[in-house]
Order: structure tokens, then C-alpha cells, then sequence
DNA sequence: CATGCGTGGGC
DNA sequence: TGCCCAAGCAT
């Protein structure tokens, strides 16, 4: 019934909404960096890199990426490391391995071009409902929806859905999206519901100068704060560390490189223990008296069984906060001298060890926001 | 299908 | 300052 509703209510609408929104954006629209009659592969890249992530951070790291790796053929050459260092600094790391993967698959199985069809693009790793769709009307000029953040909010509040858009009012959402793709011209349609929502149909609208006021839901009924209806929020894990910088004898400082499939998968760091994970005050209280507590003695065995010989030791009082999605991390900083160099076998969370010169980590090595935080607390001489 | 996965900016 | 978020995807 709902659907049937919002179906028939829509359907005239939809065409003035799609064509007073193209209006506004070929007069409004911003002009970025893979805008410019972009290839499936500008599209592809900038999309990925867009994913939970503002415009004016991605920029600078879509136009060097585009610098060092301007094709599909490039990309699915490159050392993974190198992708990764590219990448550095910008979060969801899984997203440059899939871009990665991707790469390859095109390569390999699609002789180097990208399908047209969504169902083809849609088995490319990384590449999801909303991607697939931004490469299909973007690059392709297909007419198609692209149902991004941004679609969710413009298109919820203009046609009033007022269910759960993730769950029960799904179908109806697309429904509509596909109702506006239905009038053409989606390659501009797309961009102008991404504009229109990263500008003036932001969390707080400006409704003031928008051009979709006239027919909109929710300024009608004032409803552009609750709509669309907000996700639910999980409470953030708790979880502390401890990181050692070890030096050696020839001066060299230990670094592990994380699982790639681990939080970080892939990023090198100072070898880092996680003394306690959990929630709630009673919970905090117990994790700083095991840090006191049980600090040093869970160094030692760490050691111990990595065959590192301990020389001098010092906790250095420092601590860092990090936020990541789903976790509130507090990382506690121990630096030490020892007398070897031994060589470490993988394990637990990190698939390999390596000696290194202090300045070729984040150069040679990409590291994490997490791990430059914790270098600017090191107070053991830089090599 | 609920959960895991980063970071920098805005208020 | 602390909290909320911003162009998703895979499992």
C-alpha cells in the first residue's frame, strides 16, 4: 500500500523535480577534479574515494593518485604497498585494496576496459549499488539512479518518505530514484541530487534557496530535521594499548605491519598490545589499574617470546586518544633499548617485523593518522 | 542484516 | 571540548 501510495503521489512530481534540479545544477554545479568528461576509471577512483569521506579531503589525494596511477593498467601493476602509501591518511583502508583488486579484475577479466552493464560492474570488488550506478551515468551516460547519502536526504525529504529509507522504505526510495532516472539526462540529475545535498539540502537545509521549495515534503510540513529518519548509533568500544618503540643496537626501530584484514589491515606501526577492550566506567577504572598494574610484565613477555634481549626500558607517561568508528582507543607509549636484532615470525595481529631506519616510516612504510599520533610522542632520538 | 571499517571538519 | 557527521561495501 505504501508503496502504491508513494508511487502515483510521485510520479507527476518527479519529472519537475528532476528537471528544475537539473536547471539549478547546470547553473550551480561544482566544479571538481573528476568532473571533466571523466573516464570510468576517474569516476571509479573518486567515487571509492568519496565513500564516508568530505570533498575537500579526497581532492588532494585523488589528484595525486591520478598523477601516479592515471589508468586501470598502472593501477593493477602497482606494488600493494605503494597503493597503500598513496592512500595513507585516509581511513577504510580496505577501500585502496579493493581499488587494488579491482584494478586486476578489470585487467584480467575484462581485458583492461570496464563493463557498461551495472550487473557486471557490481562484481568488481569495492564496487556496490551506489557505485556502480555513478559509473554507469557518469561515465556511461546511462540513465540510472545512483543512491548515495546525499539521495537519501534530498530524495526522502522532497517526497516525504517517512519510514525507516534502510529498512522498511527501501523499495519505495528507489522506486522513486528510479521514477526521477526514468526523465533522462541522470548523468547531470546524480551529480545535482549529490550537489544540492552537500550544499543546501545539508543536515540543517537552507530552504530559503533551494529551487525544490516549492514542491518539497519537508518544508511544507517543516520536517527537514527529522528527515530523513536517523541511524541508529552504536555505543563505542573502549579499548587500550600499549605501544613499544624498541630500538636496536645499530639503531634501527622495530615495525610491524598489521593483517590485512585487521582494523588498519596492511599499515605498518610501532608493535602495539591491547591490555583491555570493553565498555562502561567500570570497565575504564579496571583498564587503567591493568595498565599500571600489568604494563611492564606484559612487555616482557613479549619479548621474551620474540627473543628481543631488553637493555633499558622507560613507560614514557605519554598517551594518545583515537577515535576510529566504533572504537574510543587510548594508546600508552613505552620506548626501549635492546641488545639484538632478531629476526620475527608473523603472528596475532601482525603478518610481519621488520628493522627499519626511523625516517623511512611513512615513507617507505605507510602508516596510519593513529601511528603519527604516537610517533609525535617518541622522545628516543629520531635514528 | 547488523556490524566492522578511519579520518578531519563543523559546531 | 566532545560529539556528530560525510559520495558505502562486504560479510
Amino acid at each position: 500500500m505504501a508503496l502504491l501510495h508513494f508511487f502515483f503521489a510521485s510520479m507527476k512530481q518527479a519529472q519537475w523535480f528532476s528537471h528544475t534540479l537539473r536547471g539549478w545544477f547546470l547553473k550551480n554545479g561544482r566544479t571538481l577534479p573528476w568532473r571533466n568528461n571523466p573516464t570510468p576509471y576517474q569516476v571509479w577512483v573518486s567515487e571509492i574515494m568519496l565513500q564516508q569521506t568530505q570533498v575537500v579531503t579526497v581532492i588532494p589525494y585523488y589528484e595525486r593518485w591520478i598523477q601516479v596511477f592515471p589508468d586501470v593498467k598502472s593501477l593493477a601493476g602497482a606494488a600493494i604497498e605503494d597503493v597503500l602509501k598513496l592512500w595513507a591518511g585516509l581511513g577504510y583502508y580496505r577501500r585502496a585494496r579493493y581499488l587494488h583488486e579491482g584494478a586486476k579484475v578489470i585487467v584480467e577479466q575484462y581485458c583492461g576496459e570496464f563493463p557498461h552493464e551495472i550487473r557486471e560492474l557490481r562484481k568488481i570488488p569495492g564496487i556496490g549499488a551506489y557505485t556502480a550506478g555513478a559509473i554507469a551515468s557518469f561515465a556511461f551516460k546511462q540513465d540510472v539512479p545512483a543512491i548515495d547519502g546525499n539521495a537519501e536526504r534530498v530524495l526522502s525529504r522532497f517526497f516525504g518518505i517517512l519510514g525507516d529509507i534502510r529498512g522498511t522504505e527501501r523499495r519505495v526510495l528507489e522506486s522513486i530514484a528510479s521514477e526521477v532516472a526514468s526523465f533522462g539526462h541522470c548523468s547531470d540529475v546524480n551529480q545535482a541530487i549529490m550537489d544540492l545535498g552537500a550544499s543546501l539540502c545539508g543536515k540543517s537545509a537552507q530552504c530559503a534557496q533551494c529551487p525544490l521549495a516549492d514542491k518539497c515534503y519537508a518544508f511544507e510540513h517543516q520536517m527537514t530535521e527529522s528527515l530523513p529518519a536517523p541511524k541508529v548509533r552504536i555505543e563505542k568500544t573502549d579499548e587500550f594499548r600499549v605501544a613499544l618503540r624498541l630500538i636496536s643496537p645499530f639503531g634501527k626501530t622495530l615495525l610491524a605491519k598489521r593483517s590485512k584484514d585487521a582494523l588498519l589491515g596492511g599499515l605498518w606501526e610501532f608493535p602495539m598490545v591491547t591490555l583491555s577492550r570493553g565498555r562502561g566506567k567500570e570497565h575504564r577504572d579496571n583498564a587503567l589499574d591493568l595498565l599500571r598494574e600489568s604494563r611492564d610484565a606484559r612487555w616482557r613477555a613479549w619479548c621474551h617470546e620474540k627473543n628481543l634481549c631488553l637493555k633499558e626500558w622507560h613507560n614514557t607517561e605519554k598517551y594518545i586518544s583515537h577515535t576510529f568508528t566504533h572504537i574510543q582507543m587510548r594508546v600508552d607509549l613505552d620506548e626501549g633499548l635492546c641488545n639484538n636484532e632478531p629476526a620475527i615470525l608473523p603472528n596475532g595481529d601482525y603478518e610481519d617485523f621488520r628493522w627499519v631506519e626511523y625516517d623511512e616510516i611513512g615513507t617507505k612504510y605507510p602508516i596510519s593518522t593513529l601511528m603519527k599520533k604516537i610517533m609525535r610522542m617518541s622522545v628516543l632520538g629520531e635514528s
